[in-house]
DNA sequence: CTATTGTGCAACCAACGGGTTGCGACCACC
DNA sequence: GGTGGTCGCAACCCGTTGGTTGCACAATAG
């Protein structure tokens, strides 16, 4: 199945956006995106929080399916899967544009009246 | 200002996301797009959970600037604001646009190794 | 082999979030 | 003016979450 309907599409996005909705995990999807992959030591050194802390925020992300590990060495480097975040933004754009087609037959009813 | 940093857009979608992050709230947001502004009532009759829940979770929209209400006669009518919702989407354009230049410029390192 | 570095796991804690109930106020309609 | 519908506020409950600390364990460095 490679189609979704809007609605199904449209739960799956949800732990998307809660995944998303920490300040902390946003900066941290976005340091992975500029900088590219990183260990969990380097991500939490720029933080103000423990590294456990920054741990516990990338296996969220990894649950919502934004961010994966890989182990190398000792060391667990992690990355962004951009794909989620691509489903999500088609969302916001069907929202869009459901909420503009809503407005034109509002309007459409208030001026026939 | 019209232009912000894209840091400080990245700041302000956090409550953006998460707001649409729970089940309820974005159900809430797509019968609101769909159907046109509602009064409350009117939404909680299809929801599973009582009036004064819809209510917290408009608010909670609200407070992410997604919703707004006004007040006709004794009911209050609910709408949606469709702006942080396309600031919210650029925002995701930019971190998928900022992971592709990251994996370019990594397969670069790895090619001129 | 020993020390150090990078993680994972578990227990624990305070705060927040989603939900409910009860009640009082307001508006409309007859 | 009474009655029913619509809402807001406040208190309360309890599960989740973000965060910490402590410790054990694997992998590199020396």
């Amino acid at each position: 199945m490679s189609r979704k309907s809007a609605a199904s599409a449209l739960r799956d996005a949800a732990p998307v956006f809660a995944a998303l909705g920490d300040p902390m995990r946003l900066s941290l999807v976005t340091r992975l995106t500029e900088t590219g992959p990183m260990s969990i030591t380097r991500l939490s050194d720029g933080a103000s929080v423990t590294r456990q802390a920054v741990t516990k925020h990338l296996h969220v992300l990894a649950g919502a399916g934004i961010a994966r590990s890989r182990r190398r060495g000792r060391e667990s480097v992690w990355e962004i899967d951009a794909t989620p975040l691509r489903a999500a933004r088609r969302s916001l754009k069907a929202i869009s544009r459901d909420w503009e087609a809503a407005l034109d037959r509002l309007k459409a009813f208030v001026e026939e009246g």
